[in-house]
DNA sequence: CTGAAAGCGCTTACAG
DNA sequence: CTGAAAGCGCTTACAG
């Protein structure tokens, strides 16, 4: 009752050229649809294709042509949020190219990532994607010395013109989200960073801060909290800020993960978005409209990023020049219902 | 300033050959870790193999081998929840194996799964892993008539035995949450279900019958809903639910997107869960522990499921047999924070 | 222990 | 319009 690996009746095109009566070669064109082939040949071999169910051999075509058909996507870890949006639009954008996406994990595991690296290096890819946040190895050195096409997506640690990159305009969504909270009346608002070591962290921060300075509110050093860019982050910090003698009236967090842990404490507290409290987020993640209350959160424009990292990357691979290696797409602010004036603020009275 | 796509001084086997002086054979012997090459000859050339930082040729391989090393995993769409559990699972067995994961998401568009059908026949894949829950176009027909090794993830339309197949305990689970409602006290007890032409879906509604009835407990139609295992679904079927003249004081829904729903409209109405109304999941993806509260879910082993399904599958390239064609994995009820007694239960005076 | 040679199934100049 | 032939880079009997 179990199935044999066994591979019948698989045709060559060899077999289909005698079964015609011609040549290879013009099975070949007629496959390629290449010029060279009489009309009524050509109708006849079709049939004959047709008829024997023939499908092309992937293994030698590759091995004429020197490409195979596949794009390589390097991620740290399937999360279900930011990667997901951004692998998304990478998929639209293969599927119409006829390329096939192949996924690796890193698990952030060295070893591993070592051996992939080493797979790909034997002419299997067409191309590669990178999403990864920051890595050790020196995968982008190691592509860049073999030549090997790739783009990477998302803020990396440093900047960098060596090698194509896609970004979104990241320090002007941390300035929209604040001067938000600003406008609806906030004045003590705590930001819930990622490591301030990575360079798009600190562009958040930085963003925070001048909207703060424009608007004439000094920067209290109590609200500036530096996570991890996890959901256990919101809870951790959301206790703190909460413990303070004058805790803030908005929480401002550099993704929507941690906003979620910021939601999650505040229920446990019965303290009620956004009456008591608001919370602005950072992503648009496809969970973001489901939570309760739906959040505002500062939108990254994931699909978009994903396929145009995609097409920059198709075009590399055709051989044809890229108008700019690095590209940011902007963020929006995406205002649901996790904000509203803060309760002593003259504008709720 | 753009990249070029030139494969430069990528050596092949006869270069090497040549560089220690050797024939190509003995080179390929050290490659493969083959016998017949006597010792420090092997060390030489797997010094000059290092030295030359050489990689074999994938499709050359592939070609004489009749191996892509590709696994072929097709989907509607990566939602984040259900296929992302079991997504995470395949990739941890996969990795061991050595192959490559290739994702091809169907869109539920037919002139793009015949594409991909077509191309997974031209012998470019090792084998596939189908999670669609239904499908049109006869994959698995087409799959077996090309005797590619293939097995199904999750449950099915129909009942099979001609392929392997992995699934979960799914009319128990339907029976667990619904017995521990009951045993909170709870008697009137909603579900919303997915289409009931979907055999698994009847199996979760059939375990919700069964335990209401061992409880003596008359079901009551009204309280049966059919959605569209959408979150939507949780919204629309929770409003009308909270409108009966007698609402439920429990809600088992039959995934945990539409308890998300659920959560949407009990937070409008500001119904307190678990104070007011119950709900109860399915599935226990990844999201539910971050819910506000918790979801009390019945849980799929749903990464469990996917290393199982990869395990099979390996097997089956390998041409061992499988000790059984169907294989279910046990749910288990997950409780959390969503469950209460009800408020006019005696259990709660 | 070592290697010459055939062959995997295609594509592509090139000649007729 | 049609086809013979070389060759992509390997692996694998087989012979020495």
């Amino acid at each position: 009752m179990t199935m044999e690996p066994k591979q019948n009746k698989r045709l060559t095109m060899a077999q289909i050229a005698k079964e015609v009566g011609v040549s290879i070669t013009t099975v070949s064109k007629v496959l390629n649809n290449r010029p060279g082939v009489g009309d009524e040949m050509r109708i006849r071999i079709q049939q004959v294709i047709k008829d024997n169910d023939y499908v092309q051999n992937h293994a030698a075509r590759h091995l004429r042509k020197g490409q195979s058909g596949l794009i390589d996507l390097a991620l740290m870890r399937l999360e279900g949020g930011y990667d997901l949006g951004i692998l998304h639009g990478i998929q639209g954008a293969i599927e119409e190219s006829g390329h096939r996406l192949v996924i690796f994990t890193t698990n952030e595991n060295e070893k591993v990532e070592r051996l992939w690296l080493r797979r790909l290096l034997d002419q299997s890819t067409d191309g590669v994607l990178l999403l990864l946040p920051y890595e050790r190895i020196g995968i982008t050195k190691a592509l860049l010395e073999h030549t090997i096409p790739f783009v990477a997506i998302g803020d990396r640690d440093e900047p960098t013109t060596d090698f194509p990159t896609i970004g979104s305009t990241i320090w002007h969504g941390g300035y929209t989200a604040t001067e938000y909270l600003i406008s609806l009346g906030h004045r003590r608002i705590a930001i819930i960073t990622g490591p301030l070591h990575l360079m798009n962290f600190r562009a958040r921060l930085a963003g925070y801060r001048e909207a703060l300075e424009q608007a004439g509110i000094p920067v209290d050093p109590a609200l500036i909290c530096e996570g991890n860019y996890l959901l256990g982050d919101g809870v951790e910090q959301t206790r703190r800020l909460l413990d303070l003698p004058e805790p803030p009236t908005a929480i401002f967090t550099c993704n929507d993960a941690q906003a979620t842990g910021v939601y999650q404490v505040l229920y446990q507290r019965h303290i009620h978005i956004p009456d008591a409290m608001s919370v602005v987020g950072f992503d648009d993640v496809m969970y973001t409209a489901q939570m309760s209350p739906p959040l505002t959160t500062v939108r990254q424009p994931l699909a978009e990023m994903g396929k145009m990292a995609t097409n920059m990357l198709l075009q590399i691979i055709e051989g044809q020049p890229l108008i700019s290696n690095h590209v940011e797409l902007s963020t929006s602010l995406v205002i649901r219902d996790s904000c509203a004036p803060p309760r002593q603020s003259p504008l709720s009275m």
